[in-house]
Parts: structure tokens; sequence; C-alpha cells
RNA sequence: GGUGGGGUUCCCGAGCGGCCAAAGGGAACAGACUGUAAAUCUGUCGUCGUAAGACUUCGGUGGUUCAAAUCCACCCCCCACCA
């Protein structure tokens, strides 16, 4: 059985299912993000009441602290952190563009010192594939270079080609078995569009079990990342997933959706949450205002979350000026059962043929937020 | 009763003749956060004004000086030690 099946369409909108080593995913999916092998404030038990299907790790993080020798002897990802469903790892690839002060690039892979302690350390492809095959990733990701939004057409060129180098290496590296680890390749090039192209053709040229698109939502206009979502479509295999790395707002992730994107993940929900921003079918709210002091009502009263069900805006702003640590796991189930329901909904809305409507509900939720989308009409 | 040390803008606390509306924290009030070096970062924080600027503040009252939160006198409080 392929592991991956489109079950239904709603324009470019995709529902499907990605089946892995540790389970099925439905797609389109929100992955909760667990850098160091732990959803900030979150227990895996409280991920799976959720509804979380699949999360993600960090090759570079793990790989530092606490090593992922050490988490293979210990069950590899999976046993060492308590969780058993599937788990996506990033490569590493990420920290090129946010450590970078502390990396350098050169054709054989990434020179990185240390943010923990100064260390000089190589990663390869191969070696990121060796680190990801420790940790017994269900999902691997290619060693890539992500530049920054503007970066000069040079540069993007130079690091598609990085990346489209080091893609082959990956896969050379690794050929899934009967066990069915997955490897994906990630396209990249700024936002220019004969870069975004030549890379995405030749991953494909390569052949991987899905696609990431990564490099985007840095800063660039809503409507450059959606162009280069639409470009993609027609290039990048139907038959394959596809994953847009680090995005993002519920916004994004919808107008993504339905460009044909199948797999997100993001920190907002959970770095929000710590830092008191809070998503609601009404939008955001910043649940340190002063305007929630004496409020008694549910933080959204559309949902059905642990600190919806019992708890108050007041309450729930009286923990968070108080610093008080159930503020961080209250506010992160909040946001995180947010995104996975709107994945959910997403997912819904495709089969059964009302993807439109959906996304409007939406845009009402942040049309400030929307009008940002407004000029990415078709190429 | 004696000796010494203090009273600064909401709180703590620097300043000790002009560069002071007064450092630095905290609190408060806003904002940001997109493959997590993030329980982080940014802004505002005496009054009026978009601003330039004007005005009112450093326990109280007088005084010295071109100029005082800063020097002097007296007074009122607080703290420590001694009787």
């Amino acid at each position: 059985m392929d592991h991956f099946e489109v079950l239904g369409t709603d324009g470019a909108a995709r529902a499907g299912l990605l089946r892995t080593a540790h389970g099925v995913v439905e797609t389109p999916i929100f992955m909760p993000v667990g850098t160091v092998g732990s959803v900030k404030a979150v227990a895996p038990d409280d991920l799976a009441d959720i509804g979380a299907q699949i999360i993600l790790g960090n090759t570079y993080h793990l790989y530092l602290r606490p090593g992922d020798e050490l988490v293979a002897r210990h069950g590899g990802l999976h046993g060492f952190s308590s969780w058993d469903k599937p788990i996506l790892t990033d490569s590493g690839g990420f920290q090129v563009f946010s450590l970078s002060a502390l990396r350098k690039v050169t054709d054989d892979g990434v020179e990185f010192r240390s943010h923990l302690d100064g260390s000089r350390h190589l990663f390869t492809p191969e070696k990121v594939i060796a680190i990801q095959r420790n940790l017994n990733s269900d999902v691997m990701m290619q060693l890539d270079e992500c530049l920054p939004y503007g970066a000069s057409h040079k540069d993007a060129a130079r690091a598609v080609e990085h990346s489209a180098r080091w893609a082959m290496r990956c896969r050379e590296a690794y050929r899934p078995g009967a066990a069915g680890n997955l490897l994906f390749g990630i396209v990249q090039g700024v936002t220019y569009p004969d870069l975004r192209e030549q890379s995405a053709r030749a991953l494909t040229d390569i052949g991987f079990e899905g696609y990431a698109i990564g490099g985007l939502a840095v800063g660039e206009p809503k409507h450059m990342m959606l162009g280069c979502l639409r470009r993609l479509h027609p290039i990048l295999p139907a038959d394959k997933p596809r994953y847009l790395m680090g995005v993002g707002t519920p916004l994004d992730i919808v107008h993504a959706i339905a460009e044909g994107v199948d797999m997100f993940d993001c920190v907002l929900p959970t770095r929000n949450a710590r830092n008191g921003t809070l998503y609601t079918s009404q939008g955001k709210i910043n649940i340190k205002r002063k305007e929630y002091a004496e409020d008694d009502g549910p933080l959204d009263p559309e949902c059905s979350c642990y600190a919806c069900r019992n708890f108050s805006r007041a309450y729930l702003r009286h923990l968070y000026v108080s610093k008080e640590l159930l503020s961080f796991r209250l506010n992160s189930l909040h946001n995180l059962t947010y995104f996975l329901k709107l994945a959910r909904g997403a997912r819904k809305a495709i089969l059964e043929g009302r993807f439109q409507a959906f996304k409007a509900t939406y845009e009402a939720a942040y049309p400030d937020e929307d009008a940002l989308f407004e000029g990415a009409g078709p190429e």
C-alpha cells in the first residue's frame, strides 16, 4: 500500500492519509513542534487528548543534547519521550537560517558552532540522516539551506544547488525499507520563481516520499508565499504529500491548504501561548489585557478544550500576569487545540466539498490579516 | 534623652550645585512573535501638546546662589545603636 493516499479534493485542496511506521495521519494536518523532544508545557497524554497525530523533533537540538545516540539507546525518540504516534524531524536546515551567526555553509555541508557551548560540529547530508535514524524519525527531512527573504538571486541559486546536491546525498544515504520511515525533500529558492521551479524539479527527479516547501513565511509578502505555492502545485507529484515548513498563522494555513498543501508545523501556537496571545473563533486576543481582568466568560465559547471548559478569561489572565506555570499549560493546550481543530475542520470541509465556505469563516475571524493576502491572484 | 543614618516621580532605588522630568530595577499599560538559542523581545510610563515646547515635581517652611533633588537653618516623620 502506498504511504500517501488522496481521499478527496476541493479545488486544489486535498484531504488524504499519510501512513507512517507509527500510524496513519489524516491530512491536512497541523503538527505541534517539540524541538527538543517535548512540546513545550504539554505532556504526551494531553497531546493525544486534543487530537495531535504527529509532532516534530529537531535534529540539530537533539544531536547536541542529549545526543542522538543516547536517544537511540533509550528507545528512539518515541520511547525516550513516551510518544508512540508519528514523529517528523527537521534536519537542522532551519538552524542554518536561525543560527546564521554560528554557522558556515560549504559544499560538503554546514559547520555549526553549538549555541550551548560554542563547540564545532559538521552537519553533512549523511550525518543528518544518521542522526534522524537514531531518533527513529517517521518522516525525515533532507539537509537544506534556508535563506532569509531578500537574499539575492545569486545566493538563492547557490542555496538551491546545495540543497539539491544534499537531497541526492540524503536519498542515497537512506531508502525506506519495509518499515517505511519516510524521507522528504525540501524546495528552496527564496521568492524567485525560476529557482523554486528548478529546485522542485531537481527533487522530483530524485524522488522522495514527500515534498516540503521551505524558506517561506520568513518576512516575504503573503501574496508571494501563495504565488510560490501556486506555481509549485503542477510541478510537485499529486500523489505525494506536501509540507509547508514552519507555517503558520491560522490564515496562512487555510490559504495554503487551498493551494494544495497537506502538512504544516509552526511554533506559533505554543510560543504565543507562553507569551499570552491566544487564538479564538473571534480572532487573536492578548490575555494580559486589562479588559479581561473581570471577564467571567470562557476564552473561546466555541472551544471545548480543557482550558475553555473549566476556566474564565479573568483566571487565565491572572495566571499569565502572575507568571504561573499553569498558564503555559492551559494556554498551550488551548492554542494547539485551535490549530488541530482548524486542520480537522479543513479536512472535513474538503471531503464535503465546502472548503471555500470553511475558508471564509477564518478570513472573517482575521479581517486585518486577511487583507495582507490580497494580490495573490492566479499567476 | 543621646549619637549616627535616612525621607527622590505608583514601589524599590541611584543622583548630592547647572549636562535632571531625574540612572537602574519592579509594577502598570500596549504591541510583537511563523521548520523554537524565545516563560522572550519592543514601546509607553509627571501634566498639557502631533511636535517644538511649556508647566509642576525630589518630607515641610524659609534662606544662600545667576542656578538647588543636590548647600544652610528650623520643623515633621522613619530606622539603627546607646542610655
